[in-house]
DNA sequence: CGATTACTTGAGGCCTGTCAATGATGGTGG
DNA sequence: CCACCATCATTGACAGGCCTCAAGTAATCG
């Protein structure tokens, strides 16, 4: 792979990778440090349409399609690997693996999705942040991240409640209606699950992403 | 394409083309008809996440990742073309311009995923179904199934509930309130747009879908 | 033409958003 | 080292959008 990586970058917190609706010429793996990808409203109203972690491809969708339909901002220090966007198709025309590896992530991201807007669209505000903090632990726990039961959560709550069409206000109620049901504690940027079965019996998520992703 | 193609399906309305879950060792192209894909709750609420449209490709989820974490419904009539699950990787391998036309496929598909989950979770009610119809008519348009202003639109009113998170009841007070304000008048299975931009300020869409899909 | 399914409309209550104020935390400069 | 400021988290009061329940109408099908 290293034909195609044309060298790394750093991003500091609130930084923009990405800009919406921008044709960008550059793909990135992100190394390290954590994200969100995000559309907005002409409102202003802002969705939070995924998290990036560590392992996470980002800008695939504007080298394929010319333009990227949300953008992505940095929310911890972040190192990225960047790929120059005009191999991509060298990389389907030589390494066709690869490619299918490429393909891959873009299928477990839409699978991603698919949950985010069924836990928006179905469950109620208490739900919708037990499935949040459910995923995070589990996708960050594949990763290796957790440690003492406890895996690192560099988010806002804003940013929780933009992902899930919740008030700021009320994901915070819900937040301590989990924290006092012995649920799940968030704070400090760490997130600590005490009852990951009753978390799981409030929103189901997906197993197995734990399943090797392809690196890049 | 003959090579991979392995024959042609008819699924009846109502069908199930493919379950939540299954290891599916086929792969489709919708030929024509209309369906759904959705996704269920153990408490029995169902989640649509897309609506088939004659084009679509179905089952590369499955295909990828062993496995479809949604299912698959036809609504009305839908002919099918049949692809072996197998033959997927030698497509990648033997016909490179073919595999990045399925990976661009998962892209847009990706892209319609960020705008309805866009819409779930930062609209109101009305401009939810504002934001569908509108979606509807643009996609149909584009493949030219739009005349005298008018596509067809074969899904009930509960599909559309359970697509936007919103109640039977609501949805259809919602349209009303559309209808009523001259905007869309939905009905006998046919939509007609009257104020396509008041339709758009309501909720905005996201241009060029109508950019030529790779055909399978 | 009867039965089933889908659509429509009204009433009442709960969940969630908005407004507002306070407390906690972290960074900055004197 | 402390005052100051900005950002984020927390909590309460109130209003409104949306859900549920329920009943009635229309359309579809065998």
């Amino acid at each position: 792979m290293k034909r195609f990586k044309t060298g790394e970058t750093t991003a500091l917190p609130g930084a923009e990778i990405i800009s919406e609706g921008q044709e960008s010429r550059h793909l990135y793996t992100a190394l390290s440090g954590m994200g969100i990808r995000f559309k907005t409203l002409p409102s202003g109203a802002r969705q939070v349409v995924g998290f990036v972690l560590p392992g996470d491809f980002i800008g695939l969708q504007a080298s394929i399609t010319d333009e990227m339909r949300h953008g992505i901002e940095a929310r911890t220090i972040m190192r990225l690997c960047v790929f120059d966007r005009d191999r991509l198709w060298d990389l389907f025309r030589d390494y066709p693996e690869r490619a299918y590896g490429v393909t891959r992530l873009a299928a477990v991201e839409e699978r991603l999705l698919c949950e985010a807007l069924m836990a928006v669209g179905q469950l109620d505000g208490k739900g919708k942040v037990a499935w949040l903090l459910n995923r995070f632990y589990r996708r960050l726990f594949a990763l290796g991240m957790e440690r003492d039961g406890r895996v690192p959560l560099p988010y806002r709550q804003q940013d929780f409640a933009d992902a899930l069409g919740l008030s700021l206000v009320h994901t915070n109620k819900s937040l301590a209606s989990l924290r006092d049901a012995g649920l799940a504690v968030w704070a400090q940027g760490a997130l600590k699950v005490h009852d990951p079965q009753a978390l799981a019996a409030l929103a189901p998520v997906d197993e197995e992403f734990e399943r090797p992703r392809p690196l890049m």
